[in-house]
DNA sequence: TATTGAAGTTTCCATTCGGTAACCTGGAGT
DNA sequence: ACTCCAGGTTACCGAATGGAAACTTCAATA
């Protein structure tokens, strides 16, 4: 007897996916190593490179530039001599912060197989 | 001419980080669409294949065996005719599912570029 | 006898992604 | 005069990823 297909107990899909349109952000590489790294407080382009070493210059610019482009961090520039750069998490980029947390929680209940990795979290 | 430094052939074993772990698990194709079609209650490979309608049985299948093997979800085979199979989330999994709120719920205010998308969330 | 259905598996392929390394610019310090 | 520094950019490349389509198994139906 072929079996019935059930009715999706969880409410239908809105045309346009916020989950994920979400995990595109956040999904890239280092994403949210950046953003954990600017939750507590202004970082510059280098400092960042110091918190996470694996990233590259040119990962890490596309990352900071997509999370510009989205209104999750704030990027200026101030006049010293070289010009320096400072990346900040915007007020809705700090609302990412708790989402994160939990995700770093339960990291550390994972059986982590593998895809291991490097730095701050 | 001055010797460059030559990289190390060796991959470092690097320290492991939470933060990246997890997202070594939800950061695959269609894994959080997954874990949110099931956070209401088991469903069939066939059924997720109709809440994600965008999903390919290869995907669908690497993403359950992966979350099965991260102790995330949970796979039965139940012995009708033929055979189903019913996944669930266990209790490691139902505690990513606040985690995935969040995201989703951040998902609803960013300015979604490009991206645009399909499926349950 | 042929068909269906569930749950995959397998092969092949295009694209994407991220890493590496080298290069650039303009002012300041030595 | 030259080098350093910050904050990138650019070109090149291999690995990984995900999509498409076809195929499989076994029992129950029609």
């Amino acid at each position: 007897m072929p079996l019935k297909v059930r009715r999706n107990q969880s409410p239908q899909p809105p045309p346009s996916c916020p989950l994920t349109e979400c995990m595109a952000i956040i999904g890239g590489a280092w994403t949210v190593n950046v953003i954990w790294s600017l939750r507590a407080g202004p970082r510059r382009f280098s400092e960042l490179r110091i918190d996470i070493p694996p990233v590259s210059p040119k990962v890490l610019t596309a990352r900071l530039r997509e999370l510009e482009a989205r209104g999750v961090v704030n990027r200026e520039v101030k006049p010293t001599s070289p010009p320096s750069v400072e990346y900040s998490l915007t007020a809705l980029g700090s609302e990412l912060v708790p989402a994160i947390e939990a995700i770093v929680t339960i990291g550390h209940r994972l059986k982590g197989e593998p895809g291991v990795s490097v730095s701050n979290g």
